[in-house]
DNA sequence: CAAACATATGAACATATGTTTATATATAAA
DNA sequence: TTTATATATAAACATATGTTCATATGTTTG
């Protein structure tokens, strides 16, 4: 794809985009745009749920950090829990997210 | 193309995203996470130059905080500016942050 | 060179975000 | 029902970000 199709697609694209969709957006990448949460999204992309543990063991990060991240990401949509026993398990609500992974790795970065 | 598919893709990707990768992603995307600075953007996605004043005109916005914004962007290696006579110009380093735009109308969002 | 125009910048401030520490809550197991 | 394990939360703090206002700088024009 040359970058004189590219540029149009996203001409078609800005113009769908709409005051709100602006905001949603700016909201949603705001919430991942933090290498803690992205690694956590990483995980989850890879793992289908987790919990909090699991988590913390892979990237060794601390517990509180990791649950106040994760929690925040619940809280914004990005992730759901769901108890088990004494864990709680966090996933991915991919429709939202998913495509915003997949995205970051096709831009060509300094 | 269907969900597992995707997150077949996703999680090829994952693996090639290294913690490097992340933060310079991480980075990018919190550069442009804000509702004035996506309207930027979209607005020289389809101008590729407008100078300061094109700009708050078009936005409605002030002078100095545009200006700010655009500042910060540029420094962030975002946009790039070139001045002709009285007026500072300001385009978008494409090959960064085109695939962000596109990316972010894909994600089917709340 | 003075005035007008375009833009940038610094200071002050408000707000948001990230981090740590200590402690609370929930569940399971002894 | 006490203890251990897993997680959440609150408070305090540090830092980053966004905004406004006033003013400085650069450029053109009279």
């Amino acid at each position: 794809m040359k970058v004189e199709e590219i540029q149009f697609d996203v001409k078609e694209i800005i113009n769908n985009l709409d005051a709100e969709k602006l905001e949603k957006v700016a909201f949603i990448l705001k919430t991942i745009a933090h290498p803690l949460r992205i690694s956590i999204i990483s995980l989850l992309v890879a793992n289908e749920k987790l919990c909090v543990n699991d988590i913390c063991d892979q990237l060794n990060s601390e517990q509180s950090l990791t649950s106040h991240h994760l929690s925040n990401m619940k809280l914004s949509g990005i992730l759901g829990s769901t108890r088990e026993g004494k864990n709680m398990y966090y996933f991915l609500r991919l429709k939202e997210v998913v495509t915003v992974i997949t995205c970051m790795n096709k831009c060509e970065l300094i």
